[in-house]
DNA sequence: CAAGGGTTTGTACGAATGTCCAAATAAGTT
DNA sequence: AACTTATTTGGACATTCGTACAAACCCTTG
């Protein structure tokens, strides 16, 4: 009881319909847009609350500390690495197979990138990408609670596809393509570098992205020999 | 003169090898490393005077406001994008020799990843890392004036060395490319996702990078097909 | 010595920050 | 109705922020 009465979950979830708006979830969406556009410490609590529409001390009575408001986006989306993970299950780990290596990629791209183009979670997936692998005190938590076992998973899935490469090996790699996905997440230079050729939100680019990170992959392990596949067919 | 008295630059360069230790550049490197370590907005004026070991009043009368100092960090380590871009002149642009394209990579990568590795500019990289392409109003002049010409000349070279692709698709994979970089810049988690048998800033890393970045490539543009090279030899 | 420009420092101002609290309102329950 | 609980609000707290200023301190030159 040392902690000040705060709000617990709702309660009702389905409210009358039109009651009055939800304005504990208007608070965790501006905090994701502002976050994700300007960085933790460069958005304050009275611009939250603007962005919300609601009072500076509304903001405290449901989240608490500043840095709780930020713990709770990330478990509030908690849904989408689950999706992402089921992805995973659902992809080949055949090692025989090589389309297997495809398959998890995409099981780790195909998730998020349809977040980003989506409305709901546009400004999510601008955060993850900006925010959590700046190693930043603030982030170090989310990251090792919520991200750490999913890339386990899917260095394991790779590990299990691509056996004639070490683990060691695999996490490198890993961390390649995931760079080249978080950074194609936040990225508006591109119509830019493009002279105008590319433009952002451009569906086609996860296709790229796909076949650049199997191939990078392919390229950077040791013995891409074509001895070990294509047993049958 | 509107602006009050500001120390201008360094008159005499080659002090008395003893004379008083530089507390203009002390202030330049704490800087840097703080804001490599945190973020802009989370280190404040008095953190860097504390790093320094000089009085607050001390950073404003060298550098002005605070975001003079962050553009002073990239004024002073240009010389190092030089170095880049001259290693990429050095590189073949042969679109006939398959080996141009890890060149211009190798050009891409390697000075920023020595800088990484070195004790001088470890900062810096990190700071370019974490900062650059974030797209934060605060970073975002430094990134046209002095990276968007970067970017523009390894598309520029990719662009020859690969004249099969349109440039738009160039820039895809040049963000991909660079994406992946700046993760393994930053990147502290790799010891994690590997259980230990990897650690950061091992060499060998770099050329593991190279691989990808060149396999990326090769793989996601259209028509690597063998007729175009492989001439001769 | 005196003069003077570059350097150093303590200090203080206004503004903005995160956090908290008591009072006020709304909603639900008995 | 009265009572209880949850929500909402304005205001204030102590800190910290960036910035500025006016002295004090070197150190070289007259």
């Amino acid at each position: 009881m040392d902690m000040p009465l705060r709000a617990r979950a709702n309660s009702r979830r389905a409210a009358p319909a039109d009651a009055r708006p939800d304005r504990k979830q208007a608070i965790l969406l501006a905090a994701e847009k502002l976050f994700a556009q300007h960085g933790y410490h460069a958005v304050s609590l009275r611009q939250i609350a603007a962005e919300a529409g609601v009072p500076l001390a509304l903001v405290g009575y449901y989240y608490g500390p500043k840095h709780e408001l930020f713990y709770a986006i990330f478990a509030h989306w908690n849904r989408t690495i689950e999706e992402r993970l089921t992805a995973l299950r659902a992809a080949s780990h055949d090692p025989d197979d090589p389309a297997s290596l495809r398959l998890i990629i995409e099981a780790f791209t195909g998730p998020v990138l349809r977040l980003r183009a989506s409305s709901e979670g546009e400004y999510y997936a601008l955060l993850v990408a900006r925010e959590l692998y700046h190693a930043l005190e603030e982030t170090d938590h989310v990251l090792r609670a919520y991200f750490d076992p999913l890339a386990h998973a899917f260095i394991d899935a790779l590990n299990v596809a691509l056996p004639h490469a070490t683990r060691g090996q695999i996490a490198w790699v890993y961390q390649f393509g995931l760079g080249a996905l978080l950074h194609h997440l936040s990225d508006n230079r591109i119509e830019r570098l493009s002279r105008g050729q590319n433009q952002q939100g451009d569906p086609a680019a996860s296709a790229l992205l796909v076949d650049f990170i199997v191939g990078g992959i392919r390229a950077a392990l040791p013995t891409p020999t074509k001895t070990n596949r294509r047993r049958l067919s």
